[in-house]
DNA sequence: CGGCGTTATTGATTTGTGTCAAAGCCCAAG
DNA sequence: CTTGGGCTTTGACACAAATCAATAACGCCG
């Protein structure tokens, strides 16, 4: 894990509540908010919901850190999705402090590809891939090896709305997807937990 | 314009014609691509064509840096569009001047908040948007004040297939959509020249 | 255990956009 | 002027996924 802390910066750390809303598309960025820990989903609201999730960063991460160097408006909408421990920091000392410390910059610089990597795959996986794929895609990544055996399995730790809304999908798309993939046995099992009986099969119609 | 150019890099610039195939989706990376002059577009490829574009890019700039950085393979396909004056890097110079001097991360850092914006944006305006907004979006984005009287006027300098796959749609729904938009009179003018005579209703349908 | 609010599923329908195919247009070469 | 080859437009159609609406399955608390 990469660490970005800038020693300048000594402001106290606050803590947010899930479901907090961190940023608005479009409104003027007057600080920076470094998330030292916890979870942020950013995107596209509309009246209220997420309407289409752009990515999720774990902390710690300098949260559209972007806008703040070109001095835009946000381009994306932010909101806590686990509770976060974060510091507002005020553009102006972030750019100092940017400017004033090589490590810094080295620092947000690694940042900055990871976050633009996560951008940058999801946007591919969802222009080259249909709801089908991008679920296989999904599944796989969250696979884990169950105790015995050696199968996969995936535990469902979030409620399937949000998942469907990480993959841009619907709901209800999400829905008949699974339904779809047991009734070709590429999954199984009803609740919360999914076996994955035949991965090869998945990654294939992952478009691997 | 930034100045993105690194000081303890030597090597020749090469010049590679339009059309010319710079980074595959999923190569390893073994040199990093500095665009000096001309126009690159990157994307995903499907037999040949570029099937969806991610963004295009100016020169100055460093073609996908963020995969160099992070030591991972490329994630897109890109494409010269025009003429390209570029350098070619191994990673490991790259990585360690910009480790070296301060300024040469400074300038990435702005080289890439600039991109990373351009391409939230893009993914913003595809998530939230369908073709008609985007397409206004888009004209709204070239307009140019007519010589007298104040008006707005878009000049139509690539063919329209291309502008269509910037804007992540089929040439033919494009020829739609200005249709539909003629219907409405929110553009006037057959031509390659496209007068807008009510930008106001424009911005609205572009979801301002 | 039973009731209730939330979440998930299912079915019917609509919508937007891509695809395919057939003209039509434009312009440069002959 | 005519011809031909590209772009562009138009129409008919297909299809994936969203939306709407209704039902079913949870989870939780009393």
């Amino acid at each position: 894990m990469l660490d970005t802390s800038l020693p300048l910066l000594t402001e106290p750390a606050a803590s947010v509540a899930a479901g907090t809303l961190l940023l608005n598309r479009g409104d003027a960025v007057d600080r920076i908010v470094h998330v030292i820990q916890g979870r942020v989903v950013f995107g596209v609201m509309v009246d209220g919901q997420m309407a289409h999730q752009l990515g999720v960063v774990e902390g710690p991460f300098w949260l559209e850190a972007a806008s703040g160097l070109l001095a835009l408006p946000h381009a994306v909408d932010a909101v806590a999705e686990t509770e976060v421990q974060l510091q507002y920091v005020s553009v102006g000392s972030f750019v100092a402090e940017v400017k004033a410390l090589p490590d810094a910059s080295q620092t947000l610089l690694m940042d900055m590809a990871r976050s633009q990597r996560q951008q940058t795959e999801m946007a591919v996986s969802r222009l080259a891939k249909d709801a089908d794929a991008r679920c296989a895609e999904w599944l796989l990544r969250h696979a884990e090896p169950t105790d015995q055996s050696g199968g996969l399995a995936v535990k469902l730790t979030e409620r399937k709305r949000t998942i469907a809304a990480q993959l841009g999908i619907a709901p209800e798309t999400f829905s008949r997807v699974l339904r779809h993939l047991r009734e070709r046995e590429l999954i199984s099992g009803g609740g919360r937990v999914l076996g994955l009986p035949n991965p090869q099969a998945l990654r294939e119609l992952a478009g691997v």
